[in-house]
DNA sequence: ACATTAAAGGGGT
DNA sequence: ACCCCTTTAATGT
């Protein structure tokens, strides 16, 4: 496919003439990798930015008991990995494609001669960065002093703005209500791993956000129709 | 922890 | 390219 169509897609890229573009394709090699593959790891040798070009990639940890905790859910036009002192997302974190994607890789020397070449991309890179850091906070806090209840109403409040999209007709309609489907197959399992909490109370506290009809899951694909405006206001009704 | 159900993968036509 | 069977994963209790 087109390269230049897929860089303009990336979110350090979005915005930019063209013609960078043109000039960031040759440094920019694309790699297939199949679903569930290993992207990078604490082992990994080389410390590599990583741009995923299409398909989806999950972030986590693993514990010292080996559970699994999701960091994030990375789709089209997201940047990842470590480059030189910058970081996004944190150390030790293992990637994983959850669909064949398209990723492109870039060491750290590729990155520093494309910030010195145009330094413009290296105040996007750090309002990324920034950007991130204030997703971290938020979430740090909530981890902290919310309920699960509370957990996951965030998770989804937060899924909803990365990867909602909107409703078609056939689809779930009400007046004055906008629901939203998901982008993401997403499991009790992941949630768990998000919210940090076990798959049974996920799955309880589930059933009740259709009870209440924040979200529904008659819909294709096991991806969820969610309504954010209940979603948000249940937040707030929240402790 | 178990039983049920849904999705993914593989192979053959 | 399609369907069916087997295996694996997700869900509900």
């Amino acid at each position: 496919m087109d390269k230049i169509k897929y860089l303009s897609r990336i979110d350090l890229f979005k915005g930019l003439d063209p013609e960078y573009l043109e000039s960031l394709g040759p440094v920019t090699p694309a790699h297939i990798m199949k679903r569930k593959t290993i992207v990078a790891s604490p082992q990994s040798p080389q410390k590599c930015l990583f741009l995923v070009k299409s398909g989806m990639v999950r972030l986590y940890r693993v514990t010292k008991g080996g559970k699994e905790l999701t960091i994030d859910i990375l789709g089209e036009g997201h940047i990842f990995g470590e480059a030189g002192s910058f970081t996004t997302g944190a150390e030790n974190v293992f990637a994983e494609t959850l669909e064949d994607s398209y990723i492109c890789k870039i060491n750290k020397h590729q990155f520093e001669s494309i910030i010195t070449a145009h330094p413009e991309l290296g105040l996007k890179f750090i309002e990324l960065v920034a950007f991130r850091l204030k997703e971290v906070e938020e979430m740090l806090e909530l981890m902290a002093y919310g309920s699960v209840r509370k957990r996951l109403l965030y998770l989804l409040d937060r899924v909803c703005q990365k990867y909602g999209e909107p409703t078609s007709v056939h689809e779930k309609q009400e007046a004055d209500q906008t629901w939203v489907r998901l982008g993401i197959q997403l499991t009790h399992q992941e949630l768990e791993s998000m919210a940090g909490s076990i798959r049974e109370t996920v799955t309880e506290h589930l059933r009740n956000f259709v009870f209440e009809g924040m979200i529904n899951k008659a819909s294709f694909r096991n991806r969820l129709l969610v309504c954010p405006d209940r979603i948000k206001k249940a937040l707030e009704d929240c402790d």
